[in-house]
DNA sequence: CTGCGGTATGACGATAGACGCATTATGCAC
DNA sequence: GTGCATAATGCGTCTATCGTCATACCGCAG
């Protein structure tokens, strides 16, 4: 089977390209991974990860307008969650991708 | 249902980051796209994207490193070809995101 | 209104990475 | 061997983004 799909056009791929930089970032990652648990005020986030606060604002931020999370004010604290799936199943897909170049890695070495 | 999985290790986190950062760049993404259509030279993706033959190497470069792309040597040429079909189920993922999100401005929109 | 936790934002230094130019390495023709 | 392609790499510049410090912005108790 020939793979001749059409090229995405260059804003797409500019689209594509800016939400994988919003998991190209570790911090990014945890806290998205962190409010998978449950929602929870910045205070524990600044527990869970170690961050600043304004780090954690800042980055939570950028998460908000892609929609990742979203948050409700509680008197004078602020409740974020996580939003939806999405990230969970790109993960999975790149853990399965991962699974399979270090078994490929073993048969070679295997195989000497 | 409760959202309660297990926290993935920091060192699970970084090669994940480091994966999407791949994926984060829209020169890469678009050689990408480029060699799913059929193995191509690096003439022809000069051709193709505009950009410097120098800087086409490394993107390639890193993108093999990944195992994302392939090459075989045909002479004094270098065959690149894309791998595998991880990068465009990312993307379809990514491209439904983006197709919700814009249906759900357009709702609000309405909903003036 | 004043003070006080909690959060967002402006300013800034540090660092990472893109991108191109020039050079080098590599393989083929002669 | 010399010359001529193509591809890879050292180096420099530039831009973007991280991460922190300090400050401004809330919302609430008194």
């Amino acid at each position: 089977m020939g793979a001749a799909g059409s090229m995405p056009s260059p804003q797409l791929l500019e689209e594509y390209s800016q939400f994988f930089r919003l998991l190209s970032e570790p911090a990014r990652l945890q806290l998205l991974c962190q409010l998978k648990q449950g929602p929870m005020d910045v205070a524990s986030l600044i527990a869970a990860t170690g961050f600043s606060q304004s780090h954690i604002s800042r980055q939570l931020g950028q998460l908000q307008r892609a929609g990742l999370v979203s948050c409700e004010r509680d008197g004078v604290r602020t409740i974020w969650s996580a939003d939806n799936a999405l990230v969970d199943d790109l993960c999975a897909l790149v853990q399965n991708r991962l699974r399979q170049r270090l078994q490929a890695q073993l048969q070679q070495l295997s195989a000497a």
